[in-house]
DNA sequence: GAGCAAATTGAACAGCGTTCAGTTAGCTTT
DNA sequence: AAAGCTAACTGAACGCTGTTCAATTTGCTC
C-alpha cells in the first residue's frame, strides 16, 4: 500500500494515465480495466474513483493525451513548403504513420466515445486543433474560410477512412496494399477537382435525384 | 424451459440471431450478451454454446446477416443509368442512408472484428460482394480491372470515412452538417482527377519525400 | 497522547463469458 | 409397460468486470 500523502492527487492521476497507456499499448482498449490500472500504480480501485469519475472518464483523459501527442506528431512532420498538395500529402502520410506506430492508442480514439454523451468542450477543442492543421494546409486553395473547413473535413474523413482500411488489413489480410499510394491517389484526384471547380459551390446543396 | 426437440439446431440458431439483432438495435453492440440472447429465446446460456462457438462467433454471424442486408439495400438503390458519377453517387448515398437507418448494426460491423484473428473466407466473400457493387459502378471509367479495384477501395474508404464522421456528429453535436453534400464533393472532385489523370499511374508508386 | 479529518482500503453487488457435471425428456429395445 | 440409452438442456461455478461505500489507517494538530 502506498503511504498516505506520498503522491498528490495530480500525481496519482498522471501515474494512472501512464499505466493506462501502457496497458492499452500492450493489450488494446478491451484490455483496459480499473483493477489493472490500480494494480500497476500500486493503489486499489477505490483510489482511482477519487481521481476519475469512472472508467469512461479515465478513457477520455487517455484519449485527450493521444490527441495532444497526435497534434505534436503532425506538427513536427509538417511540410513548410509552398505547394499545398505537398503539404496535405505530408500531413496525410504523417497521420497514417501515427496510426501505424501507435495503433492501439489511435484505435481507442474511435472505439470509445460512440456513446450518446457529448464530449466535453475541452475535448472538442483538442480535436479542433488537429483539424486546424489540415485547414491551414488547405487554406491557400480557397479564399472562403467556411469552405476551407468543409473541404478539410471531407478530405480528412477520407484520409481517415483509408487509414482504417489500412490498419484493418494489416490485422486481417497480410496483403498490405500500399496505403500511401491510396492516399496519394485520393489527394491528387481530390485536389484536381478542387482546382477546377472553384466556381462550383457545394453550399447550398444542389440536389442530385 | 423449452421442450426438448421443440426446435432444431438451425431454428435455435436463427432465433438467437434474431434476438441478437433486436438487442443490438436497442442497446448497441455493448449491450449484447449471451445471457440476454438466451433469455430472449427462452433457453439458457449452455444451449447457445451448442449452437455457436462463443460470443465472437455469434457476433460474426450477426455481422454476416448485416452484410447481406446491406448488399440487398445497395442493390435495390442502384442507379442503372449511363452516368458513372450518378451511379457512384447513388451508391454512396444509399450507403450513408443505411448507416443512418441501421446505425447500431452498421457500427457493429466495425466495432467488432478488430481482433488479430482473420475473418473466415465466407465472411470476406460477403464483404467482397459489397465492394463489387462499387467496382461495377466504377468500371466504365477504367479499362484496367486491377486499377478499378484500387480506385474502388480508395473511394469507398473515403465514403466510409465521411459516413463515420456523419454518424459521430449525429451522436455528439447536433450541428449536422450535410453529409450528402460532403459525399458529393468527394466524388465529383475525385472523379475529376480520375478523368484527367488517365496517363498518371499510381502503381508502381512514385515516392514523394 | 488524544482527537480529528483526509487518504486509502477491500469487501460487496450485479453482471459478464465460458465450462461442464448433472438432470431431463424422448425414443428404442426388451 | 418397463428399462435403458442418448441427445438435449440446464444451471451452478469460476474468474473476470465496473462501481460503491462502510471501515480502517495514517499524518497532523492541539
Amino acid at each position: 500500500m502506498a503511504r498516505r500523502g506520498e503522491h498528490s492527487r495530480e500525481e496519482i492521476r498522471q501515474m494512472a494515465l501512464d499505466a493506462a497507456e501502457t496497458i492499452v499499448a500492450r493489450e488494446g482498449y478491451p484490455g483496459l480495466s480499473t483493477r489493472k490500472v490500480a494494480a500497476a500504480i500500486r493503489y486499489t480501485v477505490g483510489t482511482l474513483y477519487l481521481v476519475f469519475e469512472n472508467l469512461d472518464d479515465l478513457t477520455l483523459q487517455v484519449n485527450a493525451r493521444t490527441l495532444d501527442a497526435l497534434y505534436e506528431w503532425l506538427r513536427a512532420r509538417q511540410d513548410k513548403g509552398n505547394d499545398p498538395e505537398q503539404a496535405i500529402l505530408a500531413l496525410a502520410n504523417a497521420y497514417a504513420a501515427y496510426a501505424e506506430a501507435e495503433t492501439p492508442r489511435w484505435s481507442m480514439l474511435f472505439e470509445y466515445a460512440v456513446q450518446e454523451n457529448a464530449q466535453p468542450e475541452w475535448y472538442l477543442h483538442k480535436l479542433g486543433r488537429v483539424f486546424g492543421l489540415v485547414e491551414a494546409a488547405l487554406a491557400p486553395l480557397s479564399a472562403d474560410a467556411l469552405e476551407t473547413q468543409r473541404i478539410a473535413r471531407v478530405l480528412w474523413a477520407s484520409v481517415h477512412g483509408i487509414c482504417l482500411l489500412k490498419i484493418r488489413q494489416r490485422l486481417t489480410l497480410a496483403g498490405n496494399q500500399d496505403a500511401e499510394a491510396m492516399t496519394r491517389m485520393l489527394i491528387s484526384h481530390f485536389l484536381c477537382g478542387l482546382r477546377q471547380g472553384q466556381g462550383q459551390k457545394f453550399s447550398p446543396p444542389n440536389p442530385v435525384q
